[in-house]
DNA sequence: GACATGTTAGGTCGTTTGTCCTAATTTTAC
DNA sequence: GTAAAATTAGGACAAACGACCTAACATGTC
């Protein structure tokens, strides 16, 4: 049940240097090596690198889902889930510095390449963003629910990226505290039009 | 005066692909098909990959440190001046939606690369950071004032980001419009220390 | 005309890339 | 235990890469 398949093992040293070295500059070798088998063998498990990169981003997309349904169960409101969101930038902030969002890295590069992957690697956005929407409509944000989602997702892309540029970690603690304040104004702003809708002039 | 030399040819044209298709993915002969060159010719301008991207990061540095002098003398005030960098993202939103932010994608590239010019594309970064904490000092922000260059930094990167992937028009203008709310507030808290302090209770 | 300098064209080198094949080995099924 | 299937090893392949060299051409100087 626990055992690991070499497929697997290929996955995740695939997804591990994807992220650290980006998909075009890693190569079958780096991998092979890193898993220590021959090429013969990575063959038979993957035809083609667009194969690995399908299987990465399938396995990118199962963590997350996992990730967001723990923040799910655990959050009491949605205030606090979309905490849990913003605070894995603190998490996994040493990462970061180094590597950058492994998100956002891998949407853009995909970009450049025009790679046919890019919309699976873009649903790891989505997935982000959805999550996100549902929280805010929990919080009572309407209508603008998507608009506050795709907007903290871009606050924490932002933070991550120059982060990594400039290898700060102050900035990303101000950042998340700045983040943190715009939640409670748009927790407030959804209050005051609920007061409003309820008591009407 | 006007006459532009093959080198110039060459990093312009090599500017435009490491843009649109990133640094690694762009081969010589990418750009020497691109300026109708021969490879050897490519050669004797260049000896090294690394060198073209030092030649592309020097003109980035020089039109960049052109843009700002010219939005220095054209704006009346800091914050006039800031509106103007603000407003880069509608100006190139067609450009950002395909391809994303250059300063912000070369800088990730060249993270994942452990690439030895990583520090002279960031000076892009900082060029764009002191800038704007010049600005913001001007306009009475003081020591807030680096944090709220990188904090606005920050949020045009990640509306670039966000909008590449999802490639979205309306976004952008929505993360603009925010954007300009912020600074109306950064001026207007500003403005009420500055109060406080001639004004002692 | 002779010469030095700046520029271009085309070809070659070794390496690495992704892809693919065959043979050996291990595991599974009956 | 034996046949079938799954897995692994290692080598071969063409293509593309960055790097490099030499010969030819252009330009200007004296």
């Amino acid at each position: 049940m626990n055992e690991k398949t070499t497929r697997d093992h290929i996955v995740e040293a695939a997804d591990q240097l994807f992220y650290q070295q980006g998909y075009e500059h890693t190569s079958f070798k780096d991998i092979a090596d890193a898993v220590q088998i021959s090429r013969g063998n990575f063959y038979y498990h993957f035809k083609t690198k667009d194969d690995i990169l399908d299987a990465v981003i399938v396995l990118r997309l199962a963590r997350t889902t996992g990730m967001l349904d723990r923040w799910e169960a655990e959050g009491d409101s949605p205030e606090d889930r979309i905490c849990s969101f913003i605070h894995i930038l603190i998490m996994n902030q040493a990462k970061i510095i180094l590597y950058g969002c492994p998100v956002g890295t891998l949407s853009g590069e995909l970009a450049k390449l025009n790679h046919s992957a890019r919309g699976e690697a873009n649903q790891l956005f989505s997935l982000f963003k959805n999550w996100l929407q549902k929280q805010f409509i929990l919080m009572g944000c309407g209508e603008k629910s998507e608009d506050c989602a795709l907007h903290l997702l871009a606050r924490s892309q932002g933070a991550a990226t120059l982060a990594n540029a400039f290898q700060d970690e102050a900035f990303i603690k101000r950042e998340v505290r700045m983040m943190m304040d715009w939640l409670l104004s748009c927790k407030k702003g959804a209050q005051q039009v609920s007061r409003d809708v309820t008591q009407p002039h």
